[in-house]
RNA sequence: GCCGGCGUAGUCCAAUUUGGCAGGAGACAACUCCCUUAAGAGGAGUCCAGUGCGGGUUCGAAUCCCGCCGCCGGCACCA
C-alpha cells in the first residue's frame, strides 16, 4: 500500500512552529538548570529596519551553532537585541518628519518578527535596547564612576570631524581618513571633548593570554595599539626658559645628527616661541595646515612644507643650535607633537631637509667609515660616527648610553608611545546617551548626582538637519541649576558615541530589567563571562577593543570579576553584491524575503551556511539554493516513507552513518558550516539507497543533526514520525567509533609513486602483510619486472609504495 | 611602501591542521536518457581541472621551503 507524502510547504510549517514554539516559551533560558551554562552571544544590529542577506549570514549560522550546543548538553543564553542609538534614526527625522524613537520602535518590531521567522532560537524575554532611559542610565552612571576614578575626562585636542555628520568622531571611526558611517573626509577641529582613558589600559589589551581568538583580530589590534618603545627627550628653546621642546625618538642613537627640530603646527609652543619676524608666515602656515583635509594632510606622497620659526633648540649631545621648524609631516597626536630631526637617517627629515637646505649629517655608518656625502637616509643600524664620546659604539649600545646619559642630565629617559589614542566619546548629536554633566560659571563641569540618573533625552524636539545639534535648541533640557552650588547652569548638550552602548551590553542580557545596578551581579555570576561571541571582523578595532577596555575599566571599579569579558570570538567575512559592499546608499542591499517566502527560512539558512567557509564571506548569489532546498525535500520524503520491514543491518549504512555524526559534530565545533552540511547531504544519498533498521534509524540520526541547521523541517519530521517532544530538546547523536570503522580498507600500491594497483585488505592489516599482499599482485609483478627493489614504504591502511631502480 | 590572507573543473567549494589514490566530499550550470505534470518537479547518467607560474626538499607535494605573478583585506609621514 503506498503512502501519500503531502508536498513540503515551508510557509504552512515554519508558520505552525513558530507559533508553537513561543506558546511553549521553547526558547526560554532558565538562569539555573540541571545543564551547565553556555553564554553564547552574538553582535546585536542596529536596528536599520530590514533584516537583510548579511544579517542572516552573520545570524544563522550562529543559531545553528548554538542550537547544537543545546543539544549536547548545555543551558544555553543565546539573547538578542538592539544597537539602537545612532545617527540613522536622526537622519531619518530630518529627511521624513519622523521622530527617532517612534522610526527605530517600528524598525525594531519589524526585525524582531524577522528574527522569528529565521527560526533563531531567542530568549526575547532578556532583550536589550540601548535607546531606552532604563539601558542608557546606566552608561550615565559609568560615566560618573569614570570620571571620579579620573579615567573620563574632559580635554581639549585637535579631533576628528565628520562635517557630513556634523560631529566628532573617534579614531576608530576614521577609515582611511573617512568618516567610518558616511564616508565623508574628514577634518581636523580643534576642541573641548569627553573621552575615556583607554590608553590606560594598552598594554594590558595587548595581552591575549587566555583567550581563543582569531589570529586576525589580535593582529589588527595588536598593531592598531601600536606599541613602540625609545626614549623621551627634552632640549630647550633658546631665549624661553623652561619652555623646552619634549619630543619622542625610537632612535636615541642617532641624537648627534639631529640637525633641526619639527613642531607639529598645532603644538603648543609654536606660537609663543616664533621669532617676531616669521609670525606672519607661521601663522599663515599653521591656518593652511588646519583647514586641510586630514587624508591629505597625512598623505605621505604630498611633497613635505614647513616653515622655520625663527627660533633655536640647543641640541644638549652636541651642543649646536639647531633651528626649530614647523611642518605637517609632523602629527600633533603622536608622541609629544614634536621631533628632532635626523636627516641622515629618517626618510622623512631626509627629504624635508633636502628641500629647505638643512644640514644632513651621517652618524650611523653601516661599515664603520665616514662618508661625505649621503644620497640617501641611511635607516638601518651600524656603528656611530661623529657621534662624540658615542663614536665607534653600535647602534644597539648607542641606544642605551645616550638614554643613561640623558636620565644623568635631567632631560628625559626611556619611554613608551603608543599609536593608540584616548576614546573621544562626545558626540554633537541627538539620538544618543545625554552626557550627565552640567556646566556652572562658578563650578565648572559637574556631574549631575547619581540620584538624579537618568538625564533623560528629550523627547520634544526640533529636527531642522541646521544649527548643530537640536538639544542645544531645547531650553527646557539645557537650562538647569548646577547640583554644587544651585546657581543657573547648562547641561552638557552632547551625546555618548553609541560604540559606549555596546562596550557593555554583554552585561545586560542577563537581566535587562534591573533596576539597582547596570548588572544583576547574581545571576551574571553565572553566566559571565561571555563564552563564544561572534559577529563581523570589521569590529575588530572598534567594538571589540572598546568592549576589552570597559571590561577591564569596570573590574578597576570593583564591578567585574574577570578580565576579559569573551573568552572565544569567531568572526564571520562580509556578504558581498557583485564585488561591491551592500548598503542602503549604493541602493544594491540584498533581502532575503523573497526567498524566504519562495523556499522557506530552512532552505535559506541552509544556504547561508552551504556557499563556503564562514569566515570567508561571499559574494551574494542566490544560483546554488535550488540545491539546498532539493536536499530538504529528498528529506522531506524520505523522512516520511514507509517504515523499513525488519531485516539485518547494513554495516556500510551504520558507518556513513556514525562517520557522519563525527563530520558534522566536528565541523560544528570549528564553524566549518559548509562541510557540516555536506557530510548530511552525502549521508542522505546513502540513506536514499539504503534499507532496513540501518536506513530507518539513520534517518532519524540525520533528521537530528539537522536539526540546528533547519528547525523547522526537523521539527515537523520529528513530531511526524512520533518522537517525543520537540526535536530540539533531544540528545546530540552519540557517536560509536566502532561502527564508523572500516573493516575493509583500499590500499593503494605505487611503484616508484606512480599508482599501479589497488588491493581490498582487511583494516588493521600489519606493515609484513601488506607489503606481502601488494608484492603477490600480477599487476605489480609485471610492473616490477627488470627492476631491483630499493625500499618499501608502508602507510597503515592507505598504502604501499615500492621504490625500485633499474636492473643493472 | 609595509603586514596578513588566498589562488584547485565553466561556477561555488573539498582534501592543506597530520605530505600518502585530485577515478574531487557536497553543490550550481550544461548535456543525454527515463518518469511525470494543470504547472513546478523527480530519478539515472554524462561532461569538466591535474591544483597561478618557476625552482627546491622527499620514496611521495594541492599540502612543507624559496622566488615570482595575480586577487582580497588591514595599516600607511607614528618619529
Amino acid at each position: 500500500m503506498e503512502k501519500k507524502i503531502d508536498r513540503y510547504t515551508p510557509a504552512t510549517i515554519e508558520e505552525k512552529w513558530r507559533d508553537r514554539w513561543a506558546l511553549s516559551g521553547l526558547h526560554n533560558t532558565p538562569d539555573v538548570s540541571d545543564k551547565p551554562n553556555f553564554y553564547f552571544l552574538t553582535m546585536f544590529p542596529y536596528p536599520s529596519g530590514e533584516i537583510h542577506i548579511g544579517h542572516w549570514y552573520a545570524f544563522a549560522p550562529p543559531d545553528a551553532a548554538a542550537r547544537f550546543l543545546r543539544m549536547r548538553g548545555h543551558n544555553v543564553l543565546f539573547p538578542m537585541g538592539f544597537d539602537a542609538f545612532g545617527i540613522n534614526a536622526e537622519n531619518a527625522a530630518i529627511d521624513r518628519g519622523i521622530h527617532p524613537a517612534v522610526w527605530t520602535e517600528k524598525n525594531m518590531a519589524h526585525m524582531r518578527d524577522q528574527f522569528n521567522r529565521m527560526g533563531a532560537a531567542i530568549d526575547w524575554r532578556r532583550e536589550v535596547v540601548t535607546c531606552y532611559p532604563e539601558y542608557y542610565r546606566w552608561n550615565q552612571w559609568m560615566f560618573l564612576k569614570l570620571f571620579e576614578k579620573g579615567l573620563a575626562y574632559r580635554g581639549d585636542a585637535p579631533v576628528n570631524w565628520c562635517p557630513r555628520d556634523e560631529t566628532v568622531l573617534a579614531n576608530e571611526q576614521v577609515i582611511a581618513g573617512r568618516c567610518e558611517r558616511c564616508d565623508t573626509l574628514v577634518v581636523r577641529r580643534q576642541m573641548t571633548q569627553w573621552f575615556y582613558k583607554i590608553t590606560q589600559y594598552a598594554d594590558e589589551l595587548l595581552k591575549f593570554e587566555g583567550l581563543d581568538w582569531p589570529e586576525r583580530v589580535r593582529v589588527l589590534q595588536t598593531n592598531w595599539i601600536g606599541r613602540s618603545e625609545g626614549v623621551e627627550l627634552a632640549f630647550a628653546v633658546e631665549g624661553h626658559v623652561g619652555d623646552a621642546i619634549r619630543f619622542f625618538t625610537t632612535r636615541p642613537d642617532t641624537i648627534y645628527g639631529a640637525t633641526f627640530m619639527v613642531l607639529a603646527p598645532e603644538h603648543p609652543l609654536v606660537a609663543k616661541i616664533t621669532a617676531p619676524a616669521k609670525q606672519a608666515e607661521v601663522e599663515r602656515y599653521v591656518e593652511t595646515a588646519r583647514n586641510m583635509a586630514e587624508i591629505e594632510r597625512t598623505s605621505a606622497e604630498r611633497e613635505k612644507t614647513g616653515v622655520d620659526t625663527g627660533a633655536f633648540a640647543r641640541n644638549v649631545f652636541t651642543g649646536e643650535r639647531i633651528p626649530i621648524w614647523v611642518a605637517d609631516y609632523v602629527l600633533a597626536t603622536y608622541g609629544t607633537g614634536a621631533i628632532m630631526a635626523v636627516p641622515g637617517h629618517d626618510e622623512r627629515d631626509f627629504a624635508f631637509a633636502k628641500k629647505y637646505r638643512l644640514e644632513i649629517r651621517e652618524v650611523i655608518s653601516p661599515d664603520g667609515k665616514e662618508h661625505d656625502r649621503l644620497d640617501a637616509p641611511y635607516i638601518g643600524e651600524g656603528s656611530m660616527v661623529r657621534s662624540g664620546p658615542c663614536s665607534g659604539m653600535q647602534s644597539e649600545n648607542g641606544k642605551k648610553a645616550v638614554a643613561e646619559e640623558a636620565k644623568k642630565r635631567g632631560i628625559g629617559g626611556p619611554s613608551v608611545t603608543y599609536r593608540l589614542r584616548d576614546w573621544l566619546i562626545s558626540r554633537q548629536r541627538y539620538w544618543g546617551t545625554p552626557i550627565p554633566i552640567v556646566h556652572c560659571e562658578r563650578c565648572g563641569a559637574v556631574p549631575v548626582p547619581y540620584d538624579r540618573l537618568p538625564v533623560v533625552l528629550p523627547r520634544d524636539v526640533e529636527f531642522t538637519g541646521r544649527g548643530g545639534s537640536p538639544l542645544t535648541h531645547v531650553a527646557a533640557f539645557v537650562d538647569t541649576t548646577c547640583p554644587k552650588c544651585g546657581g543657573p547652569a547648562r547641561r552638557d548638550t552632547d551625546t555618548m558615541d553609541t560604540f559606549v552602548d555596546s562596550s557593555w551590553y554583554m552585561y545586560r542580557y542577563v537581566d535587562p530589567k534591573y533596576d539597582k545596578g547596570f548588572m544583576n551581579k547574581d545571576l551574571g555570576k553565572k553566566w559571565l563571562p561571555v563564552q563564544q561571541y561572534t559577529g563581523g571582523v570589521e569590529h575588530a578595532i572598534l567594538h571589540l577593543l572598546y568592549m576589552r577596555f570597559m571590561a577591564k575599566a569596570l573590574r578597576d571599579l570593583g564591578e567585574l570579576w574577570f578580565d576579559e569579558p569573551a573568552l572565544r570570538f569567531r568572526y564571520q567575512g562580509t556578504i558581498v553584491f557583485k564585488g561591491r559592499k551592500m548598503s542602503k546608499s549604493r541602493g544594491n542591499v540584498q533581502t532575503p524575503d523573497a526567498y524566504v517566502e519562495k523556499y522557506g527560512a530552512d532552505t535559506l539558512r541552509l544556504f547561508m551556511m552551504f556557499m563556503g567557509p564562514w569566515v570567508d564571506g561571499a559574494d551574494w548569489d542566490a544560483s546554488g539554493i535550488e540545491g539546498v532546498h532539493r536536499f530538504l525535500r529528498r528529506v522531506w520524503e524520505m523522512a516520511q516513507a514507509e517504515a523499513q520491514p525488519p531485516g539485518p543491518r547494513d554495516p556500510d549504512v551504520d558507518r556513513a552513518v556514525h562517520r557522519t555524526i563525527a563530520k558534522v559534530t566536528e565541523d560544528l565545533q570549528t564553524y566549518s558550516f559548509n562541510t557540516a552540511v555536506a557530510a548530511m547531504m552525502e549521508l542522505s544519498n546513502v540513506l536514499q539507497h539504503a534499507t532496513g533498521p540501518s536506513r530507518d534509524e539513520g534517518v532519524s540520526t540525520l533528521l537530528l543533526l539537522l536539526a540546528p541547521f533547519a528547525p523547522y523541517l526537523t521539527e515537523e519530521l520529528w513530531e511526524r514520525r512520533g518522537g517525543r517532544g520537540s526535536v530540539h530538546r533531544q540528545s546530540w547523536p552519540a557517536f560509536d567509533a566502532a561502527m564508523a570503522a572500516a573493516k575493509e580498507v583500499t590500499l593503494v600500491v605505487q611503484i616508484d609513486g606512480k599508482v599501479r594497483e589497488r588491493i581490498i585488505a582487511p583494516a588493521g592489516i600489519s606493515t609484513a602483510a601488506a607489503e606481502d599482499l601488494a608484492l603477490a599482485s600480477p599487476k605489480v609483478k609485471a610492473a616490477l619486472d627488470g627492476r631491483v627493489i630499493e625500499r618499501k614504504i608502508v602507510v597503515p591502511d592507505r598504502l604501499v609504495n615500492i621504490v625500485t631502480k633499474q636492473r643493472s
